[in-house]
DNA sequence: TAATATTGTTATGCATAATAACATAAATCA
DNA sequence: TGATTTATGTTATTATGCATAACAATATTA
């Protein structure tokens, strides 16, 4: 069995951060299945547990994704009652999105569970490591908005 | 415009990554549109050239995907004529692929379009910084294989 | 030789993500 | 004020990434 070369592709800091990504993405997804929750509902419902009322635009805002895209995933937290869709008086146009109990409780267990599963996942890495790593995953974040 | 909090999210190391990989992705899109080529058919374009006669199956292996998924990525590289896929004598079922002069031709280009393209929007960034951060990164990458 | 495994393929489905077009409502401007 | 523009949520549609089942052809093994 040769082994494959990938020494250029190597030279992409976007590869290595897609392979690592992928590694913790898959043990995310075995984490949540239990809860059944996909990635995009669990990060939803996270930030209405800690933003609650905050409207769709928002939300879709800071998860970066299209509001279409959200409509679906609002659609199922709200079946499944963990969040309330609640008109906003001062902008008819606009919910507000409340979790509701049942949401607060998911929030607790889930958060557990991830926080738990992503320690051991990554319990070969310093704790100073990861910092450091996570300082320059930020400025690559930022690097966006402010470019050439 | 009141600030969002996503600090429960920013405990998990995964959010970052998922975070800042959206924008060298964005980046990385956009850098290969006037190629008209797609993040997986310019990696596998990449591996071809830099591994000729290698088959599909180690190709799938080496980009962590599916074999099922690769046989369009191939279908389209063969269709522009950028590789080949050739019968392998010693096993029937298997095809070799190589990269054709153009496929080669058009690997210089985008490895050249892509480095460029990350070097400007990493600029921000010192070469210790990305150095420490990948090789943070290869760790994460290989805590797959040895999971508890 | 018979059973098993591998390679490439087709078909299918799910998850993520983008765009166009629209109804409703709010904000702006003239 | 009324007309225009903008914002919010929605539907429909499409592209992309990724997984599984099932299969034909071929190779391997027992």
């Amino acid at each position: 069995m040769s082994k494959i070369n990938d020494e250029t592709l190597r030279t992409f800091v976007g590869y290595h951060l897609k392979r690592s990504f992928n590694v913790i993405q898959s043990d995310l997804i075995e984490t949540l299945r239990p809860f059944d929750l996909r990635m995009l509902t669990y990060t939803a419902l996270v930030l209405i547990v800690d933003n609650p009322g905050l409207n769709q635009s928002r939300l879709s805002q800071i998860m970066d994704i299209e509001r279409p895209n959200l409509v679906v995933i609002i659609d199922e937290l709200e079946e499944r009652e963990l969040i309330t869709r609640e008109r906003v008086p001062t902008d008819r146009r606009s919910y507000a999105l409340h979790p509701t109990e049942a949401g607060r409780a998911l929030y607790r267990e889930t958060i557990d569970a991830v926080t738990q599963h992503e320690a051991k996942l990554l319990s070969g890495i310093t704790p100073e490591q990861l910092e450091q790593m996570i300082a320059t995953l930020k400025l690559i974040e930022s690097a966006k908005k402010g470019q050439a």
